[in-house]
DNA sequence: GTACCTAAGCTAT
DNA sequence: AATAGCTTAGGTA
């Protein structure tokens, strides 16, 4: 696989200028390297938002001053003359393989603390989220559930790309338009403002990535039931990157078959946890309610392999529901309606001139 | 000890 | 990839 793989299914550049001639470019010259790793991660230059059919509104670019490199890290003893917010320090993860079939490690942190933060900030204000409705056979009759959870997702299978301008779906060998169709979802690319986070992610756990599911837990009556990300689009042993961001939440284990093991740990603000090899198969997870929670949100790395897992994660964690976006003034998700929010965003311009 | 309360765990649906 | 309702655990006066 070649190493800058995990940039094609995603609209990016590093340059904030559209060249003029672009649509007079051969497709495949769009997918030549541009820019060194080092450079990717040092992006300083402000972006436009990202756009795509598929996306419900424009999604704001990351604030520059948010930097994923290990290199920023070492700036933030500088006497606090730096206005960047430093990722990390990058402290040896803890390794949990005492137990059967487990396989996981847990960085704590992984981002910076103050980083983890001003990252959730900023994605609880500019990303869409869904709070997904489906119905189930529950002892035979129909039941509606109610995700308890906002959810918002990113990414298209390893058969796909992005065209990196136009957004269409292409296939990812021949880097022409598929002819099939994604029955019941629009699958649409990481915006920018996640891309860094993801390139950070990816290297420093060695693996690839093509699918961003973000979950935003409003307090600790959302929740998540136990489960394992064992679905067979996944391949048999998938690696899987938790990023927690937020609130701390306890994250619980139990092995599918050996009801003795059983494993909960705190999950805080910039905290990692990579899940590989059998502890899908054979553990599940959960994030069980809890009380006196607060907000948090938990982002996902998958790679998935084929449409079918498209299908399946568009389904559940996007939805035909309405769109949700937070809602400063009340602090909480709200209903948001294209067209309806032109008031609030004059107020958003003057103050984004102040600052 | 014991009554009472709350949070968390368990299980059938 | 959930939830209601019941049971259990643990704190406190």
């Amino acid at each position: 696989m070649p190493s800058d793989v995990h940039l094609n299914g995603h609209i990016f550049s590093t340059t904030n200028a559209p060249s003029t001639n672009m649509s007079k470019r051969q497709i495949t010259s769009f997918f030549a390297p541009v820019a060194s790793k080092k450079q990717r991660f040092d992006l300083t230059s402000k972006l436009p938002p990202s756009t795509h059919p598929n996306y419900p509104h424009p999604i704001t670019c990351l604030p520059p001053a948010l930097v994923f490199s290990s290199r920023q890290g070492a700036d933030v003893n500088d006497g606090g003359s730096s206005s960047n917010t430093a990722a990390t320090d990058e402290i040896a993860p803890l390794v949990f393989n005492g137990k059967p079939d487990l396989d996981m490690l847990h960085y704590q942190p992984f981002l910076h603390r103050s980083l983890a933060q001003e990252l959730y900030t900023f994605l609880r204000r500019e990303l869409p989220f869904y709070r997904v409705t489906y119905s189930i056979k529950r002892d035979g009759t129909d039941t509606v559930v109610n995700t308890p959870r906002y959810t918002s997702l990113f990414g298209v299978d390893a058969m796909c790309i992005f065209h990196p301008e136009t957004g269409t779906l292409l296939d990812a060998e021949k880097k022409l338009p598929i002819k099939y169709a994604y029955p019941g979802c629009n699958p649409r690319p990481i915006p920018q403002c996640l891309l860094p986070l993801l390139e950070y992610t990816e290297a420093r756990t060695n693996s690839s990535y093509n699918f961003l599911l973000i979950n935003y837990y409003s307090n600790g009556a959302d929740s998540i039931a136990f489960h394992s990300d064992d679905e067979s689009f996944l391949g048999e042993n998938p690696t899987i990157a938790s990023l927690t961001l937020g609130s701390t939440r306890d994250f619980v284990m139990k092995h599918k078959t050996e009801p003795s093991q059983k494993l909960s740990l705190p999950l805080a603000s910039g905290d990692l946890v990579l899940m590989k090899g059998t502890t899908q198969p054979r553990w599940l997870h959960s994030v069980p309610k809890r009380k006196h929670s607060g907000p948090r949100i938990n982002i996902t790395f998958r790679f998935v392999k084929t449409r079918k897992g498209t299908e399946n994660y568009y389904r559940y964690n996007v939805g035909t529901g309405p769109v949700y976006r937070w809602d400063e003034a009340t602090g909480e998700m709200k209903v948001w309606e294209r067209g309806k929010e032109e008031a609030v965003s004059e107020v958003d311009a003057s103050v984004k001139k102040e600052t």
